[in-house]
This record gives C-alpha cells, sequence and structure tokens, in this order.
RNA sequence: GGCCCAGUAGUUCAGUUGGUUAGAACGCCAGCCUGUCACGCUGGAGGUCGACGGUUCGAGCCCGUUCUGGGUCGCCA
C-alpha cells in the first residue's frame, strides 16, 4: 500500500537534514553528470527538491523514464555541498534508497517545454491545457483567482450578506444577449436557457425577504469573444440588497473591493474610499469614454468655439475637442505616428500643435491656429513645450478620439500615468432612454430594470410633454477601474407602476411587461423592498490583478475565440436518439 | 459578418530579388562528463513550408481561393 508523502516539494530545509522523507511529484529535468552522478528535478504543486542518484540501479530507473512521469521517493535529506540560492529548497537535497514510477509519461517530446509554455501556440496551450497549468507561471494566475475569489466570498459574509445559489436552467429572457438555450425532453418545442445573470432572480430574493444576497455566479451569453471578454461564461460577484439605495451599494463595493486589490495585485496601491463619481456626461465630455483611466492625468477641453473659422477645413462645422500634454518630449516622428494610432482605433484623424518657448504654436496644423492662439490659451491656458493634440468630427466621433489620444498619449508620455496602481472611479448618473440607431424611436439606454431618477413624476412629466425623455437619468451606475468597466449597477425598479410607465416610453405597456417578466411583476404587486445591487466581474477583476492582457490567462479551462473547448471538443455532436429524445431535427446548413 | 496580422522541424522563430540539398535555438536520440541547477561537450534523427489552384524553365517566397488561430469593429439589456 502506497503511504503517503511526509513532505512537500517546498517544503525541506537544512533542519531536515537526516530525515528519512516520502516526496511524490513530477519529474520535471535529469541533469546527468557523470556515468554515475545525476540531479533530478521532482516537482509538486508546492515547488521543487532536488534528488541525487548515486546508485547505479536508482540511475537506470530513472533514464527509463521520461520527463513529467510522476514518482514516489524514499530517501534521506543531505545537505548540499553546492547550495542553490535561487530555489526555497536550494540548501538540501534527498538521496533516495527507492523510486516508485507511479504514472508513466508515455512521450519524450511534450506539444511545449512546461516552464515556457506560456510562450507556446495558444491552441496547443487550450488543448493541453492540464500541461499548461503544470507551469508554475500559468498555474499562479488560477491560484490567485481562487485566493481571490475566497477573499470576496469572506469580505462579503463578514459584511452580512448571504451566498445564495440560483438556477443555471431557467427561462429564455427577451432583452440583453443572445441565449444559450437547452431543449426540455418533456416538453417538445420548448426550451430552457441559461441565464444571462442571476438578474430576475436576485431581484425575487429582496422580494422574497433576504436582505443581503450574494453570488459568485456563472452567467452565460452567446456572444463572440474579446482580449477581456470570454465567449459563452464568466462569473460575476453578484450582490443585491434589500431597502439600500445607490450609496449603500457603493459603501460595500468601497469595503471591499479595494482591500482584495492593494492585497492581491501586481500594484499594491488600491485607491481608496470614497471612489471618485463622475457623471455619464462629465465622463465623455472630459475623458472621451465612459470607462476612464485615472491612472492618466490628461483630460480633453472643447475648444470648437476658440478655433471657429480658423480656416482648417477639418475643424469647421465639427466639434473639437483638445488635449494638452504638458512637458512633452515626442518628436514629430512618434507624434503623428501616435496620431495615427488614435485613427487606427476610432476611424477619426487626430492633429497636433505643439507651444515653443515663447509660447507660439510650431508644427502640425499651427498655421491654422497660428490666430487663435489667444482664444485657444484662453481655454486651455498652455504652458511652453505642450503637445496639443485636437481631434473633430460629430461629437461622439470628436469625443472618443479625444478619449484614445488620451490613452495613448498617456501611456506614452513619462509623468502623465502612474501605471503601479488601481484606480477606481463610479460613472452615475446615466441617461434612461436613448434614441435607437436602427429604430431612430426611443429605447432603453441599458436596462429596463432600473429606476428613472424622480421615478413616476419624471415619466409623467416627460409624458406630458413638459421634459425631455432623453434627459430622464436613471439610478444607475458603472465601477471602472484603470479604463476596466468592472460592472454595472442600478437601484432597481421595484413598482409595477413605474415599471408599466417606464416601458411606455418605448411604446410598450403592461401586457408587454407581464409577458416578458411575469415573474418579476407579479412579485412586485405583493409588496416589494426598494432594492440595488451590482455585479463586479470576477474575471476582469482578477485579470486586473494579475496584470494579464488577456482573460484565458485567469480561466482554469478556457474556449479559445470562437467558443470552442479544443481540449473537451466543445461544442461536440451528439447521437440520433440523443437528438430524437429531444425532438429536435438537424438541417443541414445552406450551401 | 467586416477589417488587420500570423501559419516553415516536437516547440519558438529566421529564410535576401523567385534559383543548388530549407536553417538556428530549445527539445528529442546516442556517446562523453563525479556537484549540476537554463549543466557542459561531440554527433545524430527530425520538414506535405496550413490546404488547393494558378503564374514561371523553376515557388517557402508572386497571384487567387480556402482552412486554422490571434487582434479589432459589429455584438455584449
Amino acid at each position: 500500500m502506497m503511504q503517503s508523502r511526509t513532505h512537500t516539494c517546498n517544503e525541506l530545509r537544512l533542519s531536515d537534514v537526516g530525515a528519512s522523507v516520502k516526496l511524490v511529484g513530477w519529474m520535471e529535468n535529469v541533469r546527468e553528470v557523470g556515468s554515475s552522478l545525476a540531479f533530478v528535478v521532482l516537482r509538486d504543486f508546492y515547488g521543487t527538491t532536488q534528488l541525487v542518484l548515486e546508485d547505479e540501479a536508482l540511475l537506470k530507473t530513472v533514464k527509463g523514464l521520461n520527463k513529467e512521469s510522476t514518482i514516489s521517493v524514499t530517501g534521506t535529506v543531505r545537505e548540499r555541498a553546492s547550495k542553490n540560492p535561487k530555489q526555497a529548497t536550494g540548501d538540501i537535497e534527498v538521496v533516495p534508497d527507492g523510486i516508485e514510477v507511479l504514472g508513466r509519461c508515455r512521450y519524450n517530446e511534450l506539444p511545449f517545454e512546461i516552464n515556457r509554455s506560456r510562450e507556446a501556440d495558444e491552441s496547443a496551450r487550450l488543448k493541453y491545457r492540464y500541461l499548461d497549468l503544470r507551469n508554475p507561471a500559468v498555474k499562479s494566475n488560477i491560484l490567485l483567482r481562487c485566493r481571490v475569489v475566497s477573499a470576496l466570498r469572506q469580505a462579503m459574509t463578514d459584511l452580512g450578506f448571504l451566498e445564495i445559489t440560483t438556477p443555471i436552467l431557467t427561462v429564455s429572457s427577451p432583452e440583453g444577449a443572445r441565449d444559450y438555450l437547452v431543449p426540455a425532453r418533456k416538453h417538445p418545442g420548448r426550451f430552457y436557457a441559461l441565464p444571462q445573470a442571476p438578474q430576475q432572480f436576485k431581484q425575487l430574493l429582496m422580494i422574497a425577504g433576504f436582505d443581503r444576497y450574494f453570488q459568485i455566479a456563472p452567467c452565460f451569453r452567446d456572444e463572440d469573444a474579446r482580449g477581456d471578454r470570454s465567449p459563452g461564461e464568466f462569473y460575476q460577484l453578484d450582490m443585491e440588497m434589500a431597502f439600500a439605495t445607490q450609496e449603500d451599494v457603493f459603501s460595500v463595493c468601497e469595503q471591499v473591493l479595494p482591500p482584495v486589490f492593494a492585497g492581491f495585485g501586481k500594484y499594491h496601491t488600491a485607491s481608496p474610499a470614497p471612489f471618485r463619481r463622475i457623471s455619464y456626461t462629465d465622463a465623455l465630455e472630459i475623458y472621451g469614454t465612459d470607462k476612464p483611466d485615472l491612472r492618466i492625468d490628461l483630460t480633453a477641453t472643447d475648444v470648437t468655439d476658440a478655433v471657429r473659422g480658423c480656416g482648417f477645413a477639418p475643424f469647421e462645422d465639427a466639434m473639437v475637442k483638445a488635449v494638452p500634454v504638458s512637458g512633452c518630449s515626442l518628436t514629430r516622428k512618434q507624434i503623428e505616428k501616435l496620431l495615427a494610432d488614435v485613427e487606427v482605433q476610432t476611424g477619426t484623424k487626430a492633429y497636433w500643435v505643439k507651444t515653443d518657448d515663447s509660447g507660439a504654436f510650431a508644427g502640425g496644423v499651427a498655421k491654422f491656429l497660428q490666430e487663435r492662439r489667444d482664444a485657444v490659451n484662453g481655454v486651455l491656458d498652455l504652458q511652453p513645450g505642450t503637445l496639443v493634440v485636437f481631434t473633430a468630427g460629430r461629437p461622439e466621433a470628436a469625443r472618443k478620439a479625444a478619449g484614445a489620444a488620451i490613452k495613448i498619449f498617456g501611456a506614452a508620455c513619462p509623468g502623465h500615468m502612474d501605471r503601479e496602481k488601481y484606480e477606481f472611479c463610479w460613472i452615475v448618473d446615466f441617461p434612461m432612454y436613448e434614441i435607437g440607431e436602427e429604430s431612430g424611436q426611443l429605447e432603453f439606454c441599458h436596462n429596463p430594470f432600473s429606476m428613472p431618477k424622480g421615478g413616476l413624476e419624471t415619466l409623467l412629466a416627460a409624458e406630458r410633454g413638459e421634459i425631455d425623455p432623453l434627459t430622464i437619468l436613471a439610478d444607475q451606475y458603472d465601477l471602472v477601474c484603470n479604463g476596466v468597466e468592472l460592472s454595472s449597477g442600478a437601484v432597481r425598479n421595484h413598482d409595477p407602476e413605474i415599471m408599466v410607465k417606464a416601458f411606455e416610453m418605448v411604446r410598450l405597456g403592461e401586457e408587454d411587461v407581464k409577458a416578458r417578466f411575469p415573474a418579476m411583476y407579479n412579485a412586485f404587486c405583493y409588496g416589494a423592498p426598494p432594492h440595488a445591487g451590482i455585479a463586479p466581474g470576477v474575471d476582469r477583476m482578477v485579470m486586473l490583478l494579475a496584470g494579464e492582457d488577456s482573460i484565458r490567462e485567469i480561466i482554469p479551462f478556457p474556449m479559445n475565440k470562437n467558443a470552442q473547448d479544443v481540449m473537451m471538443n466543445a461544442p461536440g455532436e451528439v447521437t440520433q436518439a440523443q437528438l430524437d429524445e429531444l425532438h429536435i431535427a438537424v438541417v443541414a446548413p445552406e450551401g
């Protein structure tokens, strides 16, 4: 019978010299030095320990094994003749008296070298993810994820939140992203759907009287992937609070997140509570985006009036935004390159001038703006040696390009970005409605569950034509960190009358609300508490903490961009019998 | 679905204007090496240059189509 190991591969120290031990792990490397001496690196989850082989028979055993085989070793701890300060166990080595092969690695060549797997082709890494994860550098992100999730759970529990699981098989929601559907065997032609978020369930929990709910909730959305968005499934720290306001939700996040970010993040500094609050409108005007990176100190200013009639064609009949970059030492060539990046990212051209020692404009579009110097300076108060980046076009385009310029020049110009920290902010006061691009008519801007600011009165005023519906704000907020949107949240609309009215604004009515959200609507009619919540993305938080650019680096078993699991071969084919049972007829795709 | 980039040895890559037998590093195999730790030294094996078609006397290289992967936009209440 196999005895348990006595130590892990990261445990033995000088004080253990002389001890009889048993270690288990993977044979990471074998270094033969001469015909009768070899060093073996034994690796387990915890670390590595060196074995030294001087015995003819054991040497033969090891030489007959491929690397990455698992072995069990009994032996004696010995002080090393030549120590390795780079290794935690580098002062000692184990002299084995017995080696048992536990799991032979059948291949002498692996798809990639374990310790360099991060350099390997991603498809190979995903197909052999269990080998990729043996790499401590890959494994460490998963470990980080475990610790972060554990800390979040603890913090939420400490604040009196109950973790309650909600159904994975539920009903398709008519709003939002594309659903994953699951055919219902007992109900031909009907489908379950995987939840895009536990939104309705958590609101129903509030109505049921669970005061504070949270869940590390799996969410499923059938939308295309991005670098920071895994296809198919992801996790949210979903939370909801009854009899609560926006301030209560902010307070919880401001208590829970900074310690986790400072404690587990690559950067050890997180902005303390309270986080800065920026209105949606201000964010777009000042930062050119609704997810500003506050580590960058650059801002955009409207100079439309100051440059009007300057004779530069792209500035005519356009909104013009200016982003001053003080103390800028970039060369003309570097500036042009970064401006090209702005255009690539946004499709909008950007322009520049620089102020020389006398404060005069030089370079770029200076000749058009020289006469507008006083007007521009009146708005911007430019110091000598300042680069000014201009973007122009329709308001959305000019703002968006200015936002791109802020990020690009902020990252490129030393002194304008302090990378080594986590800067949180709240984006507040989102509009409730917008004019849909396709429909050309009033639509919900984000989600229909948010409470409009001012409640029923505001909606009635809009209905009477006293206010523009586009000016109605929602009690809705985003949490942003370092330019990454971590979450949306809202004070929910818990009043069936207001909900019906809100839907009437977009040409829907009571019947539509009842049809789309029957459980919610019914529940609201039985005495609902005002409630509010938020759901920060766990994957994105871990990504920020790990300093990774790809979300796949912090997911144990990620799918590829095309929503395939190349290791498990999902999505896979099923048998005709399975399809028959589910009442599904597969029609061959056209062509 | 649009656009951009990539695809050459097990892995990561180089490959000049289209021109002899497609190279390097790591890994692998064999031999040597008694204190290595990214061990070292010597030698060796290993290639449908993603696929198909075209241009050409001749294609890894040029052209077309296509497949695969990554990025990005659309999309993500």
